[in-house]
DNA sequence: AAGGTCTTATTTTTT
DNA sequence: ATAAGACCTT
């Protein structure tokens, strides 16, 4: 409580600071924290624990290397540009980690070599990545080289919501039992606001507004704080999107409920109104480390900036050539600018590529060179020339999946693994095809990221009863189970209900348990909310009785077994997936005892399935190419290389997309050691429609010695095979017909065998360009 | 209130 | 092509 107290007047003053001089006043900072004593009851430690506080002697002072020979051994191995920065003890260092330079090597080794040599210890690093993926292994890589707990590895989302479990409370309205809301919950809420303030959902689609609402949130509110739309509203459009946003936020803080952006931002918040509560996890993590870097955005920097502004003692770690999140708010200025922001940095680069064969970098270099703002690096390797990049040419989306599949029987007859191979795509729905391709070859696959484990209904259905248990206001929550499994509350009593539960700004399970909400409401759904609001009672002990516990409880109470042996096709692999949250649950509170089902909810807001990818599986991994970021595989394939999907038109819209796009393509080919199989379709089935596209103009970018001549020929086999020529038969001018597209004259024939394209102007369908051997064209003379 | 059929939008990328 | 939503019937 002192913090909150002593902080009170200290807003104008933590403001000020920051705009002016980001840099803390040293003194100033110790004096104010000091001022403030440490009366927080430690309990036993536990992982959101803050652990003991820095004594303030300085790190010179503590350089005691117990033992010089393991050191030694610890920077056996490095070059010197790693070995440089991995010694860098104090001071701003920037680390450009070129693709494949050994970067998590190096964070690893100096992590350890900060407390190897008695600079840190481990509790006062503090290290974060940019998945929770990056963060297990990285904790893994570490452990081998310090035993030692008590290490801070996490995301800046972990980073936030742990500690919000502590410090929350000083923000009116949230207290520690905050539900963390993830994007369907928030286009719910955004939904039933729109639909509560009378707003057209068509026009305004949930989905459409909450994007909005997120790039208010990184961008203005990053700029200008909570009232910068204030005064600014300009026609109806803008209005809606204001007001919906206001009442939004009002209704989070109702809900005592985060979304992913409110994470950080409510943690910036708290650092910046009050300063005590900065101060100790400032003065705690003497060493602060962020990984891929360029891929920050401007809220994530001031967080980095109040926590290491105070010492200074932070590397950071990238590759702007890397950077491909700037749609979500990352700003490249974090990385290009942190010499000027850091005074005194120390710059090192990592340049030599231990991943990939010469062929492989020199297309991606040859790829990446046409972008135009860059900074400048020179990767190179001393490693083979390698095979030639593989082309090949598919005539549709299927039959990508099975030249695909094909190969990768090729290579695991050439001693390859399946587990050494990926496939990586620009955008999800490609994945259906390349599975189908996979399933129909035998070969075994897992899909990293995609639809995932905790989106799955019956998993997001008991989820939320663990979430409305933890936090009654949690309304997103409660309106979803309110009838699940069927109790014969129909959407007109949820109506009433929740008109009621409005009005007085009470939570809908609290509107359950009172007899005032329920007069309007009649017959079963009456009772079977009555008899909710009992269950809910009922449950109350559980947050302490731990994670496995309250489910195995849910799930008896609600019957929920019951409801899903329903009949359905699914029914089944429903059931598995709860068995598996039960056997996630237990594990949970096996290891992690003391967190019980608050932790245990925490994580799953915030784990995705991409984090529980592993190589090992004996499995060719499926993903997109941003979940492939930080990856590497001996053999990884690119499908759809087509103008349109890579880049991506929507891509090329904005400003600064199609380099964006270009880094994706760089990203992919560096992710292969030794082969790279880059693939398209020539006509794709687009919301059942055909429509052919042109090779991707990245395509081009790598020069054609790099080619392998078995491309072309693999090429026309895979296109061969199943169609006949029709093309003979066909001239320009001629008058066609198309099942789909009806008539329409041909303007251009191109291409011979199964490559054969025409391209028609139907009378009502346009201009399309149609594969011959799919397209059957009939001649009507 | 629940279950069926018809219409409609859906596809960038993710913590 | 599919899934969610609207709309209709029981």
């Amino acid at each position: 409580m002192t913090a909150m107290d002593s902080d009170a007047g200290k807003e104008e003053a933590g403001q000020a600071s920051f705009s002016t001089n980001f840099l803390w006043d040293e003194e100033e900072a110790l004096a104010k924290a000091n001022a403030e004593p440490e009366n927080r009851e430690m309990a036993e430690p536990s992982i959101w624990d803050v652990g003991p506080e820095d004594t303030g002697e300085p790190i010179v002072a503590r350089l005691t290397p117990s033992n010089p020979a393991s050191i030694e051994e610890l920077l056996e191995g490095l070059n010197p540009a790693q070995k440089e920065a991995t010694t860098w003890v104090e001071g701003p260092l920037l680390i450009l980690a070129g693709a494949g330079s050994g970067k998590t090597r190096v964070i690893t080794h100096r992590i350890a070599h900060l407390v190897r040599t008695g600079a840190a210890r481990p509790h006062e690093i503090l290290a974060i990545t940019f998945t929770n993926k990056a963060a297990k292994e990285m904790r893994e890589r570490v452990e081998r080289l310090v035993p030692e707990k008590g290490l801070w590895i996490s995301t800046f989302h972990s980073m936030c919501a742990r500690i919000l479990r502590r410090e929350i409370e000083v923000l009116p309205g949230f207290t520690r039992d905050f539900t963390i809301y993830d994007t369907s919950d928030k286009n719910q809420l955004v939904k039933t606001i729109l639909k509560e303030m009378n707003y057209d959902t068509k026009r305004f689609r949930p989905g459409m507004v909450s994007g909005w609402i997120s790039e208010w949130k990184n961008t203005s509110w990053a700029e200008a704080g909570e009232h910068s739309d204030d005064g600014q509203i300009q026609g109806y459009e803008d209005e809606v999107l204001v007001r919906t946003r206001r009442r939004y936020d009002e209704k989070m803080r109702q809900d005592n409920a985060l979304d992913f952006d409110d994470l950080l931002i409510r943690t910036l918040e708290i650092f910046e109104q009050h300063p005590g509560v900065r101060d100790q996890y400032a003065r705690r993590f003497r060493f602060v480390l962020v990984d891929e870097y360029q891929d920050t955005n401007r809220i994530q920097y001031r967080l980095t900036r109040h926590l290491a502004g105070h010492h200074g003692n932070l590397a950071v770690c990238g590759d702007p050539d890397q950077s491909i999140y700037a749609w979500r708010g990352a700003d490249i200025r974090n990385i290009m600018d942190f010499e000027q922001d850091w005074p005194g940095a120390k710059t090192v680069k990592l340049e030599q590529n231990y991943r990939s064969t010469k062929k492989i970098l020199r297309a991606a270099q040859a790829v990446i060179a046409n972008n135009s703002e860059r900074k400048e690096k020179d990767l190179f390797t001393e490693g083979e020339e390698g095979s030639d990049i593989c082309v090949l040419e598919c005539g549709d989306e299927n039959d990508e999946g099975d030249s695909i599949a094909g190969m990768i029987h090729d290579f695991k007859g050439k001693g390859y693994s399946f587990g050494d191979m990926a496939i990586l795509y620009r955008v999800n729905f490609m994945q259906r095809a390349l599975e189908r391709g996979m399933r129909f070859a035998g070969v075994p696959y897992q899909i990293v990221g995609g639809v995932e484990f905790y989106k799955r209904r019956e998993i997001r259905d008991l989820v939320s009863y663990l979430q409305l248990i933890v936090n009654p206001s949690a309304d997103v929550a409660c309106a979803r189970i309110l009838n699940v499994p069927a109790r014969g509350i129909g959407a007109k009593s949820v109506e009433k209900l929740s008109a009621w539960a409005t009005d007085r700004r009470v939570p809908l399970s609290r509107a359950c348990a009172s007899k005032e909400a329920l007069t309007n409401i009649r017959g079963r759904a009456k009772n079977s909310m009555a008899s909710f609001a009992e269950l809910l009672e009922s449950w109350l002990p559980l947050p302490d009785l731990g994670a496995s516990h309250s489910l195995r409880q849910v799930i008896e109470d609600v019957g929920y077994w019951r409801h899903l042996d329903n009949g359905e096709p699914e029914a089944m692999t429903r059931a598995e997936n709860v068995e598996e949250l039960m056997a996630s649950a237990e594990n949970w509170d096996k290891e992690f005892p003391k967190e019980g089902l608050r932790g245990f909810l925490q994580e799953v807001s915030l784990v995705s399935e991409v984090d529980g990818f592993s190589s090992e599986d004996g499995q060719v991994a499926l993903m997109t190419l941003h979940a492939a970021k930080g990856l590497e595989f001996p053999v990884v394939f690119i499908a759809g290389l087509e103008d349109e999907l890579l880049p991506h038109a929507n891509a090329m819209l904005s400003e600064g997309g199609i380099e964006e796009e270009r880094r994706l393509m760089y990203v992919g080919i560096t992710r292969a050691r030794e082969q790279l199989v880059l693939t398209r379709a020539v006509v794709r089935n687009h919301f059942g429609e055909f429509i052919s596209r042109n090779a991707s103009r990245f395509l081009d970018e790598i020069p054609p010695e790099l080619y392998g001549e078995e491309s072309e020929v693999e090429m026309m086999e895979n296109a061969l095979g199943s169609f006949d020529d029709k093309s003979s038969n066909l001239k320009v001018g001629m008058w066609v017909f198309h099942d789909h597209f009806g008539s329409g004259s041909i303007e251009e024939l191109m291409g011979s065998g199964p490559n054969a394209r025409a391209t028609v102007k139907f009378d009502s369908a346009g201009r399309r360009t149609l594969l011959l051997s799919y397209a059957n064209l009939k001649v009507l003379k």
